[in-house]
DNA sequence: ACATTAAGTGATT
DNA sequence: AATCACTTAATGT
């Protein structure tokens, strides 16, 4: 396991050099420590606090929240190299979690404590730039995640969904049920299965059990 | 062969 | 677009 994803940790070392200052790079070998999270492991829920920033080295993690009925909304995924923003919130002052964090695959990532927080951002220029740099990059994202809930429809609202997770998996092939679809979109499987079923019939994508195959068309229209 | 879960569909609100 | 009720299809035991 530690050898396969060790390219990938050099990598990510790699962009710390670039990220980070000499010192702060140092820091981070020494202090931080590998973690490995398998496919569906919650890391986070909803009012637990948060011990730890996490920085994916490989794999994905699905941020999303949950309301008082339990239905689940994706707010956004962390990607390699990518932290979470909303642990740059809350360690800060050690307030619990606004939202779950469940890894999407297998994930690798680097812990760092949060006692760490502070004076790291005294310290390093470059880490807080990189916090404000996550907050920001994740805020707009989000910013345009409410717009699409206030302003698009649904059938528009799959689309994104779909084309997001073909490039967030690197595969055109969706390993996804329809239940799971309409989950993430704080819908109905019936309404999922009917706006798919269109798509099929458009000849945009192929639909089997627990699997959407999206067709080329769909991902560069015109 | 049977039970369970995923997906498809008409009708209603 | 959501919900209900029901059917059909795929998959697990």
């Amino acid at each position: 396991m530690l050898e396969n994803s060790n390219k990938q940790l050099q990598s990510l070392y790699t962009f710390f050099q670039e990220e980070f200052e000499k010192e702060l790079v140092e820091e981070l070998e020494k202090l931080s420590q590998l973690k490995t999270v398998e496919e569906g492991q919650t890391l986070v829920d909803i009012g637990q606090q948060v011990s730890f920033i996490p920085l994916i080295v490989s794999g994905s993690i699905k941020v999303s929240r949950v309301d008082d009925n339990g239905n689940e909304l994706l707010l956004y995924y962390i990607q390699a190299n990518e932290s979470c923003a909303m642990s740059f919130t809350c360690c800060m002052q050690q307030f619990p979690s606004e939202i779950r964090a469940v890894a999407e695959e297998q994930t690798d990532f680097i812990a760092i404590p949060n006692e760490l927080m502070d004076s790291w951002m005294m310290k390093y220029p470059t880490w807080k730039s990189f916090a404000m740099k996550t907050i920001k990059l994740r805020f707009n994202e989000m910013l345009r995640t409410i717009d699409q809930i206030a302003f698009q429809k649904l059938d528009e609202r799959l689309a994104n969904y779909l084309r997001m997770k073909a490039k967030a998996t690197q595969s055109s092939l969706i390993n996804h049920s329809h239940e799971q679809i309409a989950q993430e979109l704080a819908t109905s499987r019936v309404v999922i299965s009917r706006l798919l079923k269109k798509l099929e019939n458009d000849g945009q994508v192929l639909l089997y059990r627990n699997q959407i195959k999206l067709r080329p068309q769909f991902l560069q229209p015109q």
